[in-house]
DNA sequence: AATATATATGAATATAAATTCATATGAATA
DNA sequence: TATTCATATGAATTTATATTCATATATATT
């Protein structure tokens, strides 16, 4: 495997906006206007964070008509925040504490 | 659960030389000094990577005479590692690609 | 208690990543 | 084909993160 799957993957997991996206994309599959109003964050910031998603194959895209549709890969991502929600339940106490920076 | 869990968390992963730790520890329980030998880098530098590593409670420390030894959460670390290398090889074969920057 | 060894810390700097905004592209419809 | 709506793109700027280096702390040894 690329030694940069790791780096690549996880820095879009780190960014607070794309973890926005993901979840609302785990309701259901939706275009980029209605995860822009959804989110209230504007569009283009959504497309740049949409394109690192899809680069990890976190995401997929399929046109319908003049929108967008994206959808989430939730073999994936699904079982990866379980595991963090479980390790933040069993060792962190509801939250990491402690960490300046 | 806090909302910036995941923000640290995945830092934390994105991070290549705490990769290399994480890999280093999955092998034993290493003291600063031997880590840093072994992957040739600095010690503060290494400290400074513990430091965040534990923060998460991805490591954790016990004192060992002056040698501050460092152990990996293997409960949380090696499944998620394990869930990102299945992605990889079937959805990204071998390797992202496509992603600028 | 002085010295040596091991590690942590802080702050300045360097590097990387995200945001912003103007604009380009592309698909549909009048 | 001109216009509108939807989305993507690029580059400048801002913000976040990592590195570096000097030094502090802590433990052990003499």
């Amino acid at each position: 495997m690329n030694k940069n799957t790791y780096h690549i993957f996880f820095t879009n997991l780190a960014n607070p906006l794309r973890i926005k996206i993901i979840s609302s994309l785990k309701e259901k599959e939706k275009n980029v206007t209605e995860i822009s109003k959804e989110l209230g964050v504007e569009q283009s910031k959504i497309s740049h964070a949409l394109i690192k998603l899809r680069c990890c194959n976190l995401v997929e895209v399929n046109q319908k008509g003049k929108q967008r549709v994206y959808s989430l890969n939730k073999k994936t991502i699904l079982p990866i925040l379980k595991i963090i929600d479980t390790h933040a339940k069993t060792f962190c106490e509801g939250g990491c504490k402690g960490c300046k920076g």
